[in-house]
DNA sequence: CGAACACTTGACAGCCCTCAACGTGAGTGG
DNA sequence: CCACTCACGTTGAGGGCTGTCAAGTGTTCG
């Protein structure tokens, strides 16, 4: 709670080229950094452009709303969330973070963030200077590409939710994202730890916590799940992917 | 109908320097094609960029769901509905694009068009190939910038009617911001037409159409708003504004 | 052990969807 | 000019999903 955005902590964690690769494997840039065919030139001047930032414990904010717009990160570890407080002080999640995946892409448009971002366990980043990595686009095409098509996913992935799913269906579409997305994390897909509370899950599937745990328990007494806690398993994914496919586009 | 995507129609209304420059003052890419400083070689290049397509007369696709993605294309004149339909047969709308705003941005991330896209009235775009307009974006930071700024609106404005609103205030908030885009083109903010139909605003405010019809009837009954039939005036832009102001986050 | 918090469970109400019928305006052909 | 058609829009009645309010349970931590 420092106040200062994205402070510039733990620089002595510097990328190491033999960690980083396996590390950085599953990164959302790993694609510009690791296997674009870039110049060895080309690839120190991103890794040079890399801070490792954090550890952010749960509950510290990586940047809040109105504050300067400078970077952009990409989460090494855990989980981060973001979300706005509307003027009745209402909080909109407007998503959830996993390793390899950018926060701030929707800060672009304007000079300060539009949004919080929150630790909800232990966070690292990777974080990039914007202008920085706007000017090494130019002069990398693949790192230019990368840019372009995270910022068109997400505006895809926040058009889905927009729709007028029912409770049971946006609860189907947030586990099985969730699974598919710690699948090619190379987590389990099944059987995983839910690291938000089920108030935060409401907040980001526009319903009540009630409903959650209402959704949540009918799901376990229809064997779809099993729930212990903030731990899930999937037990009968065919259906739960089946109740998701108006979300997840099929 | 043809089935072929963006077709490279009316290619003999060419960019014209005198012309455009008034035309193309309110587009999307004014700030790059016009003001960037661009020396005149760097502007030559994108001005050669441009096909002008269309026209494309009401209920005309001009992409369609899965067409192979190859440009993006800002409107120059007339209104652009982008639509998905779900398996279940349901239509929803992205989205509506008046002139100088950009279609086939969440298109980006895939190879193909995630949606469809139908002239309203008479449409004419402003096409862009997309490998063609990365490369010079190459070269110019201003127009890399554009493109990154135009991406990270979207995924903004995709999140704003996420939110579990009422149907007032979604409606208040769809009229306060068309009013406000149109203005920002030179027309009236206080009385324009609707371009779409009712249905098409159920569908993209997630409501009923009957839900659309009544909060309309209620609006005026309360000298909100005066409608009859495609034409809308506000009467009462502080109120509307009012109830849309936890949308358009005030 | 007690307090704070997260979560669950139940009762009830309200918003909005669904279904149905009717009204209206534009275009067409006689 | 009129009857007809059809799409669009409006109006009404009823019901379902989910939010709200309230109380209770379980867990964590000081």
């Amino acid at each position: 709670m420092t106040g200062t955005t994205f402070p510039r902590v733990d620089r002595s964690i510097v990328a190491d080229d033999g960690d980083e690769f396996t590390f950085c494997s599953t990164c959302a840039f790993s694609h510009a950094c690791l296997s674009q065919g870039l110049d060895k030139a080309s690839l120190k001047d991103l890794h040079m452009l890399v801070e490792h930032i954090g550890p952010f414990h749960a509950g510290e904010h990586v940047f809040r709303e109105g504050d300067p717009f400078e970077a952009i990160a990409a989460v090494r570890a855990g989980t981060v969330k973001t979300y706005s407080i509307d003027r009745d002080g209402r909080e909109h999640v407007l998503g959830f973070h996993l390793p390899g995946e950018v926060i701030g892409l929707n800060a672009i448009a304007g000079d300060r963030y539009p949004c919080n971002a929150v630790a909800l366990d232990t966070v690292t980043l990777c974080r990039f200077s914007f202008p920085q990595i706007s000017v090494l686009a130019t002069r990398l095409p693949g790192l230019q590409q990368t840019l372009f098509r995270l910022l068109s996913r997400d505006i895809g992935t926040a058009s889905l939710l927009a729709g007028d799913w029912t409770a049971d269906e946006r609860m189907a579409a947030f586990l099985v994202g969730l699974s598919r997305r710690l699948a090619a994390r190379g987590f389990s897909p099944d059987r995983f730890q839910l690291t938000m509370a089920r108030t935060d899950i409401a907040n980001y599937l526009r319903l009540a916590p009630e409903t959650v745990s209402r959704v949540l328990k009918r799901f376990q007494d229809e064997g779809v799940v099993r729930v212990d806690r903030r731990e899930i398993e999937l037990a009968d994914r065919p259906r739960l992917e089946n109740m998701a496919g108006g979300i997840l586009q099929s």
